[in-house]
DNA sequence: GCATATAGGACCTAAACAGTCCTGTATGTA
DNA sequence: TACATACAGGACTGTTTAGGTCCTATATGC
């Protein structure tokens, strides 16, 4: 559905309320201060380790902690240390460089190229810290005037023609 | 994986060839075409009928069209006519007004919509007539020098700290 | 040495996806 | 009018993936 996994979605608040309160977090306070099971947020957490968005500290009064300011970490790298690379579709995939077997006979596959672009330049925009503010109203009515253009322009010339 | 599903990626590449190829197309030609199973892509131009995307004419000599020309469909409208509105996550969608259980005390995933609307843009920028170009070196060179950068920036600064 | 905390991976359940097939209905043509 | 063609809609199924839990190993501070 374009849409990310909860997983992903959990990765995000917990990488946000690191942001608004900087310092070592236990992954079980950060699992009771974000309402999320303990072992999933544990879970998320230590793929945010292993993707080097957080640093880890074992033993006792260890815990988990960002690895940069908030205002260096975009959204995006959040997303990709739970999900991998973003790769809209299977051969818009670059790591590896080996084409889709229907890339010449397709030549159209290719273009996802240009979505993921676009895709991984708008999440680049966003970074921790812009998530840690209040949403704001204009944003919300942006998007929803943005939408019901689209619905407008879907349903408006093609109409109950068939 | 913030990725779309096949049968997406099959929509686009048909939209795509019948924008590359006007007039009515019969959805076993269509099929032929594209190298796509002939039931999947019957599944696929029917859910893009319904969403206004392309229009349908029954019986013989019938078939499939776009509804407008290339220009005027933006890839986003593909995408939403077979895996629904674009919401990245579950309360980023606002087709319901309801807030989720946590809105109050998180404030945090209310700022998916911010992401949200990123994304939708990214897309709506993306038209099929953009998608029947064949791809352009630049873009490619681009998309992968930018990736390289991000990982530059995640190892580089938290390397092997832990 | 012990309590605390992360690392890593195995494992299970439920849901979503991908794909096929069948029946019904509309339309052009002989 | 009959028939062939082609879309409409939905049922159905096998496979894959996600979501979530739990267990064992390892590192660290007191």
């Amino acid at each position: 559905m374009l849409r990310i996994s909860k997983m992903t979605d959990y990765a995000v608040v917990i990488a946000t309320h690191m942001a608004a309160t900087r310092g070592p977090h236990a992954a079980r306070d950060l699992a009771q201060e974000t309402q999320i099971p303990e072992p999933t947020a544990s879970k998320v957490l230590k793929q945010l380790s292993r993707a080097g968005v957080v640093t880890s500290q074992r033993g006792a009064k260890g815990g988990y902690a960002l690895a940069r300011p908030p205002q260096q970490i975009g959204i995006h790298q959040v997303i990709e240390a739970i999900e991998g690379p973003i790769a809209v579709t299977e051969c818009a995939d670059e790591t590896t460089d080996s084409l889709c077997e229907y890339e010449t006979s397709c030549g159209v596959r290719a273009n996802w190229q240009r979505i993921n672009l676009a895709v991984h330049q708008a999440l680049a925009q966003i970074t921790l810290a812009d998530m840690s503010f209040p949403i704001q109203d204009t944003l919300v009515t942006l998007l929803r005037s943005s939408k019901e253009a689209d619905r407008a322009r879907v349903t408006e010339p093609s109409g109950e023609v068939h």
